[in-house]
DNA sequence: CATATCAATGAACTAAATTCATAAAATGCT
DNA sequence: AGCATTTTATGAATTTAGTTCATTGATATG
């Protein structure tokens, strides 16, 4: 079989001129080198080298072969190199799974900066799973989860990224505006707009509405965040966000945010990953990365 | 080291799904691939698959080994399979040197059936040689001599691949057109055009006016043969050429072939070979098609 | 013409790869 | 649930392949 060490060979002895040159810098015995050229000069049936004298000349074989060795040797090469990045963590494919809708402002943020800092890494952000968040991370479909909802389960590690207030959203003319914050009570009359997940994921149900017993007029749901600011603009409805976000649109929206309830509704995102990765750099880089954005920044 | 037999491990586990199934086609035993694939692995850093029960999963590394040994080693059998095909010259690059001018428009009429034969062969054509053709044959310059001057050496076989008479060319108009042959001394007035070559390497010196003691009256030389024609059929000069050569121009350019002497100047084309190429099948199959070729084709 | 250098070669040796035997874990089947 | 089967991992034994050593023959070099 051609193998990696013939390559070597030929392409050694032809950059040093001799059999005992190239023997040297490979670091084994030129008799060792004659006997492996000869074992497969024997398996392919010609020669490699014509031996003129003491010294040897390709054969049109032998400079084929000379010219698979540049061009396979530098692959094997590269391969290795890379697969030697992988090992240390500096290279890779950094899959992030978002089970947070309105996160997705804030990850760009993250990625931009970290894609800058980590040339050999990929960033790939994924938003449906088959079996869940956590599931995703368990069967290595995603290596990073970024929720509200940490599951503190063996094998897993969730960390607090940054905490916000979760806020209701309303058009600038609407008659809650103004209001230093508002109850349960006066969603009844109102239509929710919410993105397309179930109610026992939304905060606003879990912590606001359902403690109450109360529920809104309507419940509609919207993919994006634009389209349902520009409905709540409208006065469509009204939805619950992050206050940053909010902030964030207030230019180029005409809408505000009011407290929900007294004490207002606060929330964590944390980022869960495998136990098992924690020592890859690459990953570790990007916990680092969201944990200095932690503080989301807010255009006035 | 990253060694053939890991890419092929990566490729036949991913083609078969288990270690078990790709050792049996790799004809080892499951332990031997286990072995050596913990050893990449620990040589490298990283592991390759990931563990899962009875049932392996690359990990991103072990994608990227994919990926490189789908790349790599079809290149490596590729390579090996053209490497067969030299042993058994099937393939290769045949060298022909020139040493006889004329002939360059027989030998693309070999040449041209030759290429459509073995279409893994190349042909290349030289018509300089440092140290003579022999010299070139000698040194692996070239792998085919077209000449007319054998030299019977040791280690060199030279085969006759065609007779021709060598005869006089000139104009239609010309006073010696309509003679049977000529004699040496009517060549003292004429102006004699030939290749750039020495004299001494010129049959109608060597065998015609030398032994007569006669020269031309001038000696010019050009080195293309459709030139030479043209000149001769403007009345510039005379030339000595094959008569095949003079049959295959007469109706393109007014020339005519007058014999050289009563008895005419008989000439021997040449093949020389190394005798150590004569197992070359490629090479063989060059001087079988010479031979067929032995009547060059003359257009009436 | 002596000396040094280089490739080839056979035998001895060494290291590496492979097998063998077996364990541990997990899947599938009754 | 339990048993048979399948799959990978592992340590020791074995075999194979590769390497070195010692030497020869050929050929440049001074």
């Amino acid at each position: 079989m051609l193998e990696r060490i013939h390559l070597a060979i030929v392409l050694e002895v032809e950059k040093r001129g001799s059999l005992t040159a190239a023997a040297e810098v490979l670091c084994v015995t030129q008799s060792a080198l004659s006997h492996s050229m000869k074992k497969l000069e024997q398996h392919l049936g010609t020669d490699i080298w014509l031996r003129e004298g003491r010294s040897l000349r390709l054969t049109q074989a032998g400079q084929y072969l000379l010219a698979v060795a540049n061009r396979v040797l530098p692959q094997l090469s590269l391969a290795e190199q890379h697969l030697r990045q992988f090992a240390q963590g500096e290279r890779g494919t950094l899959r992030i799974g978002m089970e947070c809708h309105p996160c997705y402002q804030w990850l760009l943020k993250v990625v931009s900066p970290y894609l800058a800092a980590w040339p050999d890494v990929d960033v790939d952000v994924k938003q449906k799973f088959q079996f869940g968040g956590i599931g995703a991370l368990f069967g290595y479909e995603i290596d990073v989860l970024v929720t509200p909802d940490p599951l503190f389960k063996p094998g897993l590690q969730f960390e607090p990224v940054f905490d916000y207030e979760q806020v209701l959203v309303v058009a600038r003319g609407h008659p809650l505006a103004r209001a230093p914050y508002i109850t349960p009570d006066q969603m009844a009359q109102e239509t929710l707009i919410t993105y397309p997940v179930a109610p026992d994921r939304l905060d606003i149900y879990t912590r606001f509405l359902q403690p109450a017993g109360i529920a809104p007029r309507r419940h509609k749901t919207i993919e994006t965040t634009d389209i349902m600011l520009q409905m709540v603009a409208s006065q469509r409805g009204v939805a619950a966000l992050p206050r940053w976000l909010v902030l964030e649109y207030a230019g180029k929206v005409d809408v505000v945010p009011v407290r929900l309830g007294l004490e207002g509704v606060a929330k964590q995102i944390f980022l869960g990953v495998r136990e098992a990765d924690l020592g890859t750099d690459y990953l570790q880089a990007f916990i680092e990365q969201a944990r200095q954005r932690v503080a989301p920044a807010v255009t006035p």
